[in-house]
DNA sequence: GCAGATTGA
């Protein structure tokens, strides 16, 4: 048996390395440590194997395997969705079943071996681990399943007796030249190969492309990070796209001619007649195509010129303003028309739509909205949801609603578009509606993983950009990280390093992005690169989905992105660091292939990416307060939300916790059926709570006020510029506003105020450290506000001295978040008790008020009340007596609170 | 003595 051999094999390298090692002189705090590493590592190794063995006994084939398997089976026959749907899945299934545990068996009885009495070095344990990665891709990338156990093993090197040096650097040498199937084979000889890489790395020479600034400089750096390619993601249509390229002598025709013909070269163009053919037999139809296929910008031209635009409106939703804006704008382009005749977009602030028009695109927020107006969709004949696999919020919403629409009125067609991923979830869910599927428009990218595990992530993305910019040709590098913070600290870094490297490297112009920067420094990324300098941006999350950057041939991705979890017991929201998943790593690998074949470079081992990343991110909705979609719900009409048929369920502790709250504002009766007061609150696009406190305001004459500070406290943080050194300024600016400790509410109404005394000046932004940009979406919201008020027939009353009128509001609608001050300085809510402090920006954080009622509570260091204001106690049992009952308060008025400590409301 | 990723209505 060819395995036993291997072991043989594998043993021999061993021992000779460590008998060279181990020349006796090791001191005791080193066997100590090595002691210690290798106890680690066989926990490790046996928590792996649990696992395993634990896959042993349920195989599953992961969707990875799954879409790999549809893209080999369609790329046989191109296009040909008849195939694609008679293929049979359980036979498939079987056969990978058995694949897979052959393997997994004999991986398992392999690794016994390593832990006999001999000891391992730690050189030694990173190469067996870095062989196994290596076998373990080798295999899942491996194309004939036949060839799976014949893997050669390549000459020892090390044996007695002359080495044929010859042969080995031919080795190494042809992993560059190509990826031959041998090669592929073969996992000890990318061993070899990465060996040679390694030294060769040691002393790295700089210029080598380049001969004219090749001197004899040789860069070192101190901690070189080494890479090995793993794998490759396929670029789509990539010689397509050569051949289809415009023609040259188009220079005659018209401009919308030229635009036919664009859209002829689009890889959907080929498929539009099976595509349509489809939609006419199935009411349900899943689109897969990769970004770049053209599918958001002619499917719904195709629906048009296919009649169905007679019978209704194509609706097309998008997860962002932006991409509703500018598709619309392209499709108009393309059809002829001017933007909101015939083709219109529709999105929160700006309606750009009219009679005329037949295809519309739309925010999912904006359709959910106008699903409370017309909750059979009526006049849409189709409705797209686009950018499904992103699951935010409101698609998760949609699709449960879409598909009862879609039962119940069969005339209505239902168009499900994503990336490749969860695919056949999204088939399941909607009654095993067939997929269609056809390719995009991308270019391949190389996929390079490290061989070891990285302790800090940051500094080893600085190296590996460094190392593609001296190292690699030009092209423009996007690194991704989790925060602000992050980015301004590799920033300064980088900027540091270059400087000690001097002239002898090419210019490198640092770009950083993320949402909070203001809009004219954002502008940098765009600008193309100049001549012989190479561009670094640094980004947040943002850059994944929301914005592209052209031009971007390398990608440098820590495998971190921060994330936003709710706990529905406490009530409390945290933004923790954590691992990314598999997809949207693939997300961000393909941003390095937008406009030329890239590459990526992930700081995380093949090892890490194979076992320790979940398969797809935790859809938002269970990982989010669910209160303003439960009012939203429950104001369609659905009433049974535990039954409600959402694709991945939230927890139904949320679903209760928010049905609770409802409850207490009264927008829901016992019967759990919606109220007028409900009623009222469903209209304003706000979490519960703010509508409360709008609808509340009513009573207390200040509604002016309070949607001032509804707008300002749906903006959220980001009113504030702090940037690092500056930060003093920032905070004295911000003193003003907290004059008399009035509170974090009212201080954003004195903030909105005074802005709106200068004329909504920038200057005046400027000079209080106040972003413009968040201010502006204030004044927005603030007169939507304004605008709705009307409708459920709230007069706009101003009472701007009677401060506790607008506390009292604020209560009416926030009574629920309420804490009150403990004998040490920290506080405790006072429903469900737990100990919570002010948060340091508030302007209360020194003043420690007796009673405060808070906005929301969030996990940071500690637990923190964000936006706090001083409240009466009393209040409390006059606004919300069924909330609160005397005992609740009392404690606060009994004599063992020092009466200092509390000061009396002015 | 903080430290906010990103959307959307």
């Amino acid at each position: 048996m060819q395995v036993v051999i291997v072991r043989e094999d594998k043993r021999n390298v061993r021992r000779k390395v460590s008998e060279d090692e181990d020349d006796g002189t090791e001191s005791e705090e080193e066997r100590l440590r090595d002691q210690r590493e290798r106890e680690e590592l066989e926990q490790h190794l046996r928590e792996r194997d649990t696992a395993r063995t634990r896959k042993l006994t349920e195989p599953k084939m992961s969707k990875k395997e799954q879409e790999e398997f549809v893209r080999r089976d369609s790329a046989v026959d191109k296009g040909d969705i008849e195939s694609l749907r008679k293929f049979s899945w359980q036979e498939y299934m079987k056969k990978r079943k058995q694949k897979k545990v052959l393997e997994l068996k004999d991986d398992i009885e392999d690794e016994p071996y390593l832990f006999g009495d001999e000891k391992l070095t730690e050189r030694e344990i990173r190469e067996f681990r870095y062989k196994r990665e290596i076998y373990e891709l080798i295999k899942k990338s491996t194309q004939e399943e036949d060839n799976v156990g014949e893997y050669r093993m390549p000459d020892a090197y090390d044996q007695q007796g002359s080495v044929d040096q010859e042969k080995r650097f031919a080795v190494s040498v042809q992993r560059y030249r190509d990826m031959g199937s041998a090669e592929k084979m073969n996992p000890f000889a990318e061993q070899e190969a990465w060996e040679d890489h390694q030294i060769e790395n040691a002393a790295l020479k700089f210029g080598a492309k380049n001969k004219e600034v090749s001197d004899n400089y040789e860069f070192v750096f101190e901690d070189q990070i080494d890479f090995i390619k793993a794998s490759v993601l396929a670029g789509d249509n990539y010689e397509d796209e050569m051949h289809a390229k415009p023609s040259q002598d188009s220079a005659g025709k018209s401009a919308f001619h030229m635009l036919q013909e664009d859209r002829k070269a689009l890889p959907i163009y080929t498929y539009r007649d099976q595509l349509l053919n489809a939609v006419k037999d199935h009411q349900v139809l899943i689109i897969v195509g990769e970004t770049g296929s053209g599918k958001t910008t002619q499917i719904p031209q195709y629906l048009h010129e296919a009649g169905y635009t007679k019978l209704g409106k194509v609706g097309c939703t998008q997860p962002r303003r932006v991409a509703a804006m500018s598709v619309a704008a392209r499709v108009a382009q393309e059809m002829g028309g001017k933007l909101g005749h015939e083709v219109g977009y529709s999105i929160r602030f700006e309606d750009c739509t009219s009679e005329k028009t037949i295809l519309k695109y739309m925010t999912d927020g904006m359709l959910l909205r106008e699903l409370l107006g017309e909750p059979d969709l009526g006049s849409y004949s189709v409705i797209i949801v686009d950018e499904a696999h992103e699951r935010t919020l409101r698609t998760d919403i949609l699709f449960g609603l879409v598909k009862d629409i879609a039962r119940a009125r069969p005339d209505l067609k239902l168009l499900i578009s994503s990336a490749t991923m969860d695919a056949e979830k999204f088939s399941d869910f909607f009654d095993q509606a067939p997929i269609f599927r056809f390719p995009g428009r991308r270019y391949p990218v190389d996929i390079c993983f490290t061989t070891a595990p990285e302790a800090d992530y940051m500094d080893a993305a600085i190296t590996t950009v460094l190392t593609i910019h001296v190292k690699e040709p030009l092209g423009d590098v996007l690194v991704f990280l989790p925060g602000q913070e992050e980015i301004e600290a590799v920033e300064e870094n980088l900027k540091h390093k270059i400087r000690g490297l001097g002239t002898k490297i090419r210019e490198l112009i640092i770009c950083p992005i993320y949402a909070n920067l203001p809009s004219e420094l954002q502008a940098k990324i765009f600008e193309p690169t100049p001549e012989g300098a190479r561009k670094v941006v640094l980004a947040t999350n943002i850059a994944e989905t929301s914005l592209t950057i052209d031009g971007i041939k390398y990608v440098v991705d820590p495998g971190f992105s921060k994330m936003k979890s709710y706990n529905p017991r406490t009530g409390m929201e945290s933004l923790l660091v954590t691992p990314i998943s598999k997809a949207s790593a693939t997300q961000r690998t393909g941003r390095a292939g937008r406009t030329s074949p890239g590459k990526c470079y992930r700081l995380y081992t093949a090892f890490n990416y194979y076992n320790d990343l979940e398969d797809n991110t935790v859809p938002e909705i269970q990982r989010t307060n669910l209160a303003s979609v439960v009012l939203s719900l429950k104001s369609l009409g659905i009433h049974n939300l535990l039954n409600f048929d959402f694709m991945d369920p939230p927890p139904s502790e949320a679903l209760i916790k928010s049905l609770e709250l409802l409850f207490a504002l009264g927008a829901l009766n016992q019967l759990g059926e919606l109220t007028k007061a409900g009623r009222r609150m469903a209209e304003f696009p706000l979490d519960p709570m703010l509508s409360k406190m709008i609808v509340v305001s009513d009573k207390y004459k200040c509604s002016d006020e309070i949607i001032s500070i509804a707008a300002m406290l749906s903006i959220g943080p980001s009113i504030f510029y702090r940037p690092k050194d500056k930060q003093v300024h920032a905070d004295n600016a911000m003193k003003n506003f907290h004059v008399g400790n009035v509170g974090d509410h009212i201080a954003f109404l004195k903030i909105y105020n005074s802005w709106k005394e200068t004329n909504y000046s920038t200057q005046w932004c400027y000079e209080n450290y106040i972003q413009v940009r968040s201010m502006k979406r204030a004044r927005d919201i603030r007169d939507q506000l304004e605008g709705l008020l009307e409708r459920v027939e709230i007069d706009v009353s101003s009472n701007a001295n009677e401060l506790d009128s607008i506390r009292k509001s604020i209560v009416a609608g926030f009574f629920p978040h309420t804490a009150k001050l403990q004998k040490n300085g920290s506080y405790r809510t006072v429903k469900h008790p737990q100990t919570v402090h002010i948060h340091p920006a508030s302007g209360l954080s020194q003043v420690l008020p007796r009673w405060v009622v808070y906005h929301q509570l969030v996990l940071t260091s500690k637990e923190y009340m964000r936006q706090v204001t001083e409240l009466k106690p009393e209040w409390l049992i006059e606004i919300a007596p069924h909330y609160y009952q005397l005992k609740d308060v009392e404690d606060a008025t009994s004599k063992k609170m020092p009466k200092t400590s509390g000061r009396a409301v002015v």
